[in-house]
DNA sequence: CATGAATGAGACTTCATTCAT
DNA sequence: GATGAATGAAGTCTCATTCAT
């Protein structure tokens, strides 16, 4: 299922998947000096990816970059794999930061301003950082931080669907894990074509005028 | 706009992603022979591509699988790109063929029957080849084919607004655009989301629920 | 020995040069048809190579521009090698036309006379084809082709040598080898520095001055 | 204007020879192991062009020869053709030292002790190293390195005009540029074509005879 | 004879990764 | 730990040549 960002989906039935390189940091980064390497290797990364693209993003690129030699590199990551993936879960991070306060403040509010909410948060999660967005959604062949992404995903199901649950009262009969599946594939989708799109339709006008009908679409539904 | 496929989304930012190779055929293999090859090479990538992902895809793989020479892929093929463009085509093609027979069908009927059409159609146009459509959605980098799946979109919004337009005597006061923003994005989603979600969702009782549903959501939003 | 044209020189110690393919025609063209397709076929080269560059003189690319099969090109000359010599062949025997000519009028005249005709007429041999004369001195690696063009020096030395011999009572008192060998290379040098030099040095009056100079320099070296 | 060596000649017409690939070392080399892997690089393809010619001169073969991998290769040059630079700057560079010394030591000579050194100097820069110095004037297409070469010429150009100019009183009225011209040509022309000529002409008595004539050739043209 | 599709050796180049210093 | 030189597998692509039609 599908969630409030994109790069996403679950499955990975290829048998080129498995043996994968490792994806998660070398260190615990005990000592400052060490962090300091790994933020700027993860930050190298993440403007090599938006700034030129996937393809230039090497390892030697991401050394040069960060200031450090290839070899430190190494020291901390397994692998150019685990160094796009640390950049997902940044990224991840931030968008769940947003996802997850939303998610709080909404307990107590009606259907209509928490899904209004929701798809306010989803357009902003979408916005934190749309360029890098698209080069994770568009550019990166999902081989090995498809887990992560998966445990982010399931994160967001589970909450939303335990709000819907905790407000069945105000909906008509329906199945929860249908309307979960249902409101955040759509608030999703629309969150993620409104911004990848770009210029022509990011006026705050525009803006103002999806989230209401994106939120009389799911609301309009639930009831 | 994203439309009833995913593999899409417009703009490209990247100058990276400019002074791309080519995606064209180099000839027009007038002959029987030549046809012969590309279709082995354009099925070999296809095969490829879901049998063992897209970083197995190199030039030599496919010709291999082709049965071809190297030689005799860069004498239609300007390179791998080309080769995956002709995959993406060819599929674009086959759910082009199921979504412009739906558009032709729906023409007469009332909105009700005719999202249930669509969503119906977007479903199994997902369904054509699920794993394929997985793989062109998810492992390859969005470089060059992007033009073509544009035009592919901007096709289905094009139809799906006509149809919106000349309904609108059914529907509520809406701006049409924004309304087949709407639409094809939720229809869209869904249905990649409940495709590509394999397995556990795919049963037919379910499916047609996720139909009922989706209709609900769209139909409930128009009027 | 040098001779009047540049690309050229004896000797080949290179193992690389020896087990060359051939370098001869395949056919002896009986019929027009087939004399017509040679002679497309190397002035396509010809046309290539001053052109685009030796780079460019693929097998594929000549049959083409010869508005040819490449299947054609094989029938007539055994391969690329056999089609550059030709090129050198056709390009040298122009040059031996002026050369010979010009050594049977000389045969009368006193040294000054003749040797300002040699200067003239190896000028004149290098401005034939300025830029195929540059692209053979420069851009073809000798490899086969070199007896051919061995022969043709050949030809000039002994004819050159045959004229000084003639007019020994006019020159002093040296070896006829050496006379000969200094003479040709020194007039084939100014030559070929001259023409070679394109624009700058090509006004008619400049051309005209390094003629007389040439001729001093040979004329009172011989006296 | 040609000079003392021969793989040589300005300007370019052709299209092809522009968008080339760079011809400088990439890094710079201060550590001792990467002076040691460039030199390898260097002499190796030096090695391969005389023993075994230019087409055998492959990034691999040359990289094989120097004992070092082909990455290596890359990480110092961009490329065969910078390799190939490499090495004619490293000749010429040996020819300027025996020239730019004998420019030095002639310029209080009178002209025919001189020319005599000059001449002299021509042929020992000639035989310096004479297969290399033959594959680099025959085998070589020039297409990058011209730049360097133009340079090398120029230099030997200018200094040696200016010897001429400071000797004026001695020569007869004659423009210094022409002089120069003629002087510079014939003489390498004359080690040329002595040294490339090989076993036969290379004894010693021969060579002081080729001497004794080229020095009498352009001393009794200068005076 | 002509054609041009097919071949495949081999050239070039990149880049993830290792390892001696 | 850090460095960056070295590695070499693997991929891309070209082009001379062959051969079935």
């Amino acid at each position: 299922m599908r969630a409030f960002t994109r790069f996403s989906n679950s499955h990975s039935d290829h048998k080129a998947v498995d043996r994968k390189a490792p994806t998660k940091p070398r260190k615990n980064a005990s000592q400052a000096r060490s962090r300091a390497t790994i933020d700027a290797l993860v930050e190298a990364t993440a403007r090599i990816l938006v700034r030129e693209g996937f393809e230039k993003a090497s390892t030697n690129r991401i050394a040069e970059v960060a200031g450090v030699s290839v070899g430190s590199l190494y020291q901390y990551f397994p692998g150019k794999e685990a160094l796009v993936a640390a950049v997902i879960d940044r990224h991840n991070e931030a968008i769940m930061g947003l996802v997850r306060t939303a998610l709080t403040e909404i307990a107590d509010l009606p259907i209509d301003k928490a899904v209004r909410k929701l798809v306010t948060v989803a357009i902003e999660a979408h916005r934190i950082n749309p360029k890098l967005h698209r080069v994770l959604a568009e550019q990166i062949p999902r081989t090995g931080q498809l887990r992560d992404v998966e445990a982010f995903n399931r994160e967001i199901q589970t909450l939303v669907r335990a709000y819907l649950e905790s407000r069945r009262k105000e909906m008509r009969k329906i199945d929860p894990g249908v309307a979960t599946f249902i409101c955040v594939s759509t608030i999703e989708a629309v969150a993620h074509n409104t911004v990848l799109h770009g210029a022509e339709m990011l006026s705050e006008k525009m803006v103002k005028v999806l989230v209401d009908e994106t939120t009389r679409l799911v609301v309009g539904y639930l009831r």
